[in-house]
Formats: C-alpha cells, structure tokens, sequence
RNA sequence: GGGCGGUUACCCAAGUGGCCAACGGGGACUGACUGUAAAUCAGUUGGCAGAAGCCUUCGGAGGUUCGAAUCCUUCACCGUCCA
C-alpha cells in the first residue's frame, strides 16, 4: 500500500483488509489477480506523473498478477470530468490509434511489455445499449454527483455541469465490471470513480467488486501542486538524462518523500532508511536528492547515463564548470551582443536580450557582459541566467 | 424565447472617455543568498529604438469623438435567472 492516499483511514483499511482476502480466494483458486487501471488518449508525452499508477501495475506483475491498461478512447468522447472544468475536442481515430501506441510504448519503461494487454474501452462501451445505461444510471442519484467534490466547486461557482460528464463514471464502472477486475488503480482524483461508481456497478452486475488502489498525486517540480504539463512543472520521460537529473535536483525537499514513494523502485523499507538518515542528520538531504535523481534517471535511461548526468551535474553546477556538451553558434562578422544573443535562442526579442544584459545576466567566458550595442567581442561559451549556455565559434 | 451579467496581456483579475502598454496577485525570467535547493529579499515581465519617441494589444467588425479597453450599433461565444 506504499504511496496510497484514501484521505480517510476506515477507507483504506477496509481496501487492505479486502485486497487480503483478495489475494487469499485468488490463491485457492490458483488465478492471479486481474489489475487495470485506465489511461486517457489524450495525451501521449508522459511525465512522471504518469508513471505514478505503472509503477504500482509494475509491483503487482512482479507479484505474478495480470495486468491490464485500458485505453480510454470511448470514454474520452466525453473527457475525464474529474480534473477538468472544460470540454475537449473529439480527437480522431488515427489520433487515438496512435496515442495509444506511443504511450504503451513509453509505459514499457515501467511495465513489463510481455506480461501487459492492452485492451480499447470502445471494445465495449460503443455496443451498450441505451436500455442498459438507463439501467446502469438508475444506481446513481444526481445528490451523489453534485455532492462530489469537483462537481461542487464548479456548481458553487456557477460553472456549467453538462449532463454528459455524469458519464463518465458509468462509463469506467462498466470498464471494471467487463474486465472483471480484481484491483483498479487510480490516482486520488479517481476515487469516486472507483470507489462510488464502480464498486458499485460491479456489486450491481452481479459481480464483486474492484478493490481500490488510490495513490497520491505526485507534485511538479515546484513541489506545490501536481505535476502537469499545462502548469510547466512537469518531467517528461523523454528527456535526455542530464535535463532529468537537473530538474528532479530542482524539486524542493519537501516534496522528496512522494517521489521516492510513487515512482523509485524502492521499497518500503529502503525509503525508510534514507528517511531516517535525513533526519539524523547522517544524509545530507542534497545527496538524498541525488540519489534519487539518479535512480529516477537510470529507470528511463540506464545506469550508466545517470552516472554521467551525475558527473556533469557536479561539473556545472556545484563546481560552476562548463557542461560538456552544449549547442553551437557561428559568429557572423558585424553581428553586435544583441545580435548574437538572438541568434543564439538565448532571448526571444531584442528587448528580452536587452533585459538578460540589464540584469547582468549574461557572460562571455565567465566575463559579464552589459552593453547590449557593442560588437561581439571574441568567440567563446556565451552564458545566459544560470543554466543556458550555447558556445560561440568565429 | 425573454431578462440580467460577462469576454482585458501566459493565468486570475482591476480599470467604465484622456494621467492606460493598462493597478494587484500568480506564474515566468534575472540578481543576492544557497544544496542549480526551498524560503527570503531586490529587479524585470508587448514590440521597435533605447535619449526623446513610435508601433501593436483590452472577444470580432463598424461607428461617435480632437481622443475609446472605457460610449453606440452589430456579430460571435459564455454564464445565470425566468419560461
């Protein structure tokens, strides 16, 4: 249950006991248990946050149980209403088709691709009849859903509420309730999905119904609020090593014990230990960090490249060296700072570039350079702001 | 279908004829401090020129006016109440 979050204790222990005598019936019987958890279409760059509920599938696969990621591509006809207050356009089948692909693709960082089914929720949902739906919904009463706590927010501001996006919670029971899941994993936000709806279905259906799994949201690299592409605070799992180790390194410390808990395959017990380490005093909460940018790095990449990310890491920012590697620019004669702070990419307008230089945010082999309208003085390794730097060559 | 309200820069949000490139907050960027932390403090945050100044922007189009984000007309979208 490491990295769970039910927001209330009962809740969580009756998921406990469940999942229990769970695992006990599946064992007499000799079945693994059958786990899912949905993905949305939508989106096909993950971050880490992502990676959050694969972990999770990942430690029940080790455990020799089935998994399941269930494209949500009917029921993203609709669009999740649990964190979003806006309608999306319909994306296409091609779109669909190939987010599905590439996400599977990058989920394999995580899941073990040969013990992974992948099945489209349209499978099912596009053949339900309307009689079966009215059936489905008469279990849910409108209370339920204004009462929920996304739903209230916007009816207390006035938002719209479409009747459509009461839906989707129908929509992800029947997804349980066709997969005869066992176990469904989930993020906080789904916990009425899961949890209300569809438990609920499921009992209703005639079946059992799906232990939860609700695991905590994982913070951006602010540390303040989930991690998100749209707020700028996310780590994709696509970026290179050395951009990884840097941006987990700027996650405040705070934020360190959801990381370890929701996305290093570590367990229990080590989180534990270097908890304690921190707190004695033993480990430095910086060399924490590093430790855990640097398996963060080894799982998308491998270990290797996290050591290097490391080594350069240490290199530019704790002993103020240059990177190893960084873009290249070819001087042009006549061109002035401005000029070639521009065509560097290091600012996006004349008056930008003016600002960096007003700011003394800007070097020339560590000298620091302020007059925006003077030549450029000599080749070398430009620097703009802490982290940008681009080498200059005649 | 009718009444009322709304649409402002990346986001939220002030501004109801000139002092508005537009208050404030968030975010972002730069600097100091540091563990590239966090917190804190200071500065910057439309473009061109950087001295003055000029140009584009306040849902779209048109109009009134010496002058409009602010007034009028119209269109679009949204909300809300009534039906």
């Amino acid at each position: 249950m490491q990295g769970t979050e039910y927001g209330d204790e009962e809740l969580k222990q009756a998921m406990a006991t469940e999942l229990r005598q769970r695992l006990l019936d599946a064992e007499k019987n000799h079945r693994p248990l059958r786990v899912y958890c949905g993905f949305d279409p939508r989106t096909s760059n993950l971050h880490l946050g992502h990676t959050v509920p694969l972990r999770k599938l990942r430690q029940f696969q080790e455990l020799g149980h089935d998994v399941t990621m269930v494209v949500g591509n009917y029921t993203s006809l609709i669009g999740d209403p649990s964190d979003k207050d806006k309608l999306r356009p319909r994306l296409t089948n091609e779109e669909v088709e190939h987010n599905a692909r590439t996400y599977a693709d990058q989920a394999y960082h995580i899941l073990d691709r040969t013990r992974t089914q992948i099945r489209y929720n349209a499978e099912w949902l596009s053949e339900l009849p309307f009689v079966k739906l009215i059936e489905l919904a008469s279990n849910f009463t409108l209370q339920q859903f204004i009462n929920r706590e996304n739903f209230r927010l916007r009816w207390d501001k006035g938002d719209p509420i479409y009747l459509h996006e009461t839906f989707y919670a129908i929509m992800q029971g029947y997804d349980a309730h066709m997969l005869r899941a066992d176990v469904q994993v989930g993020g906080t936000d789904q916990l009425f999905n899961i949890v209300t709806a569809a438990r609920k279905l499921m009992t209703f259906l005639g079946g059992q119904p799906n232990i939860a799994i609700i695991l905590d949201i994982l913070p951006g690299t602010d540390g303040e609020v989930k991690m998100s592409k749209s707020l700028g605070n996310h780590i994709s799992i696509l970026t290179g090593a050395e951009d990884m180790y840097g941006k987990v390194m700027s996650v405040p410390d705070k934020a360190m014990p959801q990381f370890f808990r929701l996305i290093t395959r570590w367990t229990p017990a080590q989180v534990a230990e270097i908890e304690a380490e921190i707190a004695s005093g033993a480990l430095h909460p910086r060399d924490a960090k590093m430790r855990l940018a640097r398996e963060i790095v080894t799982i998308f990449h491998d270990a290797q490249a996290a050591e290097q990310a490391e080594e350069q890491f240490k290199r530019v920012f704790q002993q103020g060296n240059l990177p190893e590697d960084m873009p290249e620019m070819a001087l042009t004669p006549g061109q002035s700072v401005l000029d070639v702070l521009l065509a560097a990419g290091l600012a996006a307008s004349k008056s930008e570039a003016r600002r960096l230089l007003e700011q003394n945010g800007v070097r020339l082999d560590g000298e620091t350079l302020t007059d925006p309208a003077q030549p450029f003085p000599h080749p070398g390794v430009l620097q703009a702001g802490k982290r940008r730097f681009v080498r200059v060559r005649a």
